[in-house]
DNA sequence: CCTCATAGTGAGGTTACCTCATCACATACC
DNA sequence: GGTATGTGATGAGGTAACCTCACTATGAGG
């Protein structure tokens, strides 16, 4: 009863590989330029959820943009409300709810920042000629696509 | 002082966003191959390094290929060799060191992960047609094949 | 042999998650 | 209109996978 290719160690790496090894250089240069102004990872992409609504949105709805528990969302907005950058605010049409929005403050990081993340993300692939470049974002774009 | 760009929120992801995304869902689909057998997804980085180095390796070595600190490397070693996939042996060259080997146990459990994770990263690039995905998979070599 | 570097690890901290329990409020039903 | 049931946020407490710092045992060079 054959399963023969578990010999063969002859390492190449499969495309898998290939896309977790970019995206933790991705994710390495992205993070060194969010240090210089102290946001972590995960609080960058909560600012950048919240800049895309600026009617603002409550923490469950966070919670299930980033794909976390909606506990999780609180504490997010916790951190971000403690460094001013956004602003927690009642609901008025459900008095459990709360409605957290960007400040001004807020609003301005998310700019500097979405302009730093799209350097680091270019610095990485400035190695590809530019049509390389469009190809693979192209086949990205079809392969990230698929439902939402 | 011109700094335009900040307004135009309408959010075309860059090929950086779209590296990030891919690699989230080759990550969940292989998270969950792997949760199978109770493997960690850091467990699993450690088994594959150990699996290239048939005669063994030193934590401090480890930590290298891992990109971890020295101490972080001992931890895996910790919770591999609990689970009977490592052995620790005496450096016979150097009495301060241990070499890290795969016992038979963690060879085959290495093979099996191996089967199920390339089955999960062509899961989700399934998408593509064939000649598409070679064309990601030769651009990514680029890319990632820039110092080591 | 004495100093200094190196290998591994204990102790304890951080980040970013999680679940479970709780409380206030909302909604549905009779 | 009161009661059951659901839902929004959050407190309490836990985990994985990292980290740094301090310590011990050993090695290596002058």
């Amino acid at each position: 009863m054959g399963r023969p290719p578990h010999e063969d160690h002859a390492r190449q790496p499969d495309t898998g590989d290939l896309v977790m090894a970019l995206a933790r250089r991705v994710r390495r240069a992205y993070a060194e330029a969010l240090s210089e102004w102290h946001v972590t990872p995960s609080q960058s992409r909560a600012l950048r959820v919240l800049a895309a609504r600026p009617d603002g949105l409550r923490p469950s709805l966070l919670a299930d943009e980033l794909r976390i528990a909606p506990r999780s969302a609180t504490e997010v907005a916790d951190a971000l409300e403690a460094r001013g950058w956004v602003h927690r605010a009642a609901d008025p049409t459900d008095r459990r709810a709360t409605v957290l929005t960007l400040t001004p403050e807020g609003r301005e990081l998310v700019g500097r920042i979405e302009d730093v993340r799209r350097r680091a993300s270019e610095q990485v692939l400035d190695v590809l000629p530019a049509a390389q470049r469009r190809t693979l974002h192209e086949i990205l774009t079809v392969v990230v696509g698929e439902d939402q």
